[in-house]
DNA sequence: GGTGTGACGCAGG
DNA sequence: CCCTGCGCCACAC
């Protein structure tokens, strides 16, 4: 292992915990954790990634890495996640937790 | 021990 | 919308 067990173990946790058409973020998990930053979550998705809904994680833009884009999307329409215009998902109403208090402009 | 890199994030230009 | 720099932390060379 690259990483601590527990840590491993508590993100896969947390990312199974995301339900079908919502999306948390690789910092939301970070700061959740409270240890490390959200580069090591990314490195702990990529290498235990498979074994959870990791399409469920996208970055901060609400975007997911060009590569994982295409199989992200699949998975997003089949569940109902929604997409902003710009092909990105729409964290604005598919973040998890619901933490997304300030609707800003809108 | 310096340097580059990565499934990241944010501020600036 | 683009790109740049810096912070972040572990790893490879």
């Amino acid at each position: 292992m690259r990483h601590p067990e527990d840590y491993v173990e508590a993100v896969l946790s947390l990312v199974e915990q995301v339900p079908p058409g919502r999306v948390t973020t690789y910092g939301a998990i970070a700061a959740a954790l409270g240890r490390y930053g959200p580069r090591r979550v990314g490195a702990v998705m990529a290498e235990h990634g498979a074994a959870v809904p990791w399409w469920r994680v996208v970055r901060a833009d609400g975007t997911v890495p060009p590569g994982l884009a295409a199989r992200a999307r699949e998975h997003h329409l089949a569940e109902g996640t929604p997409y902003r215009s710009s092909g990105a998902v729409d964290l604005r109403i598919a973040r998890w937790p619901d933490l997304d208090p300030a609707p800003r402009g809108q």
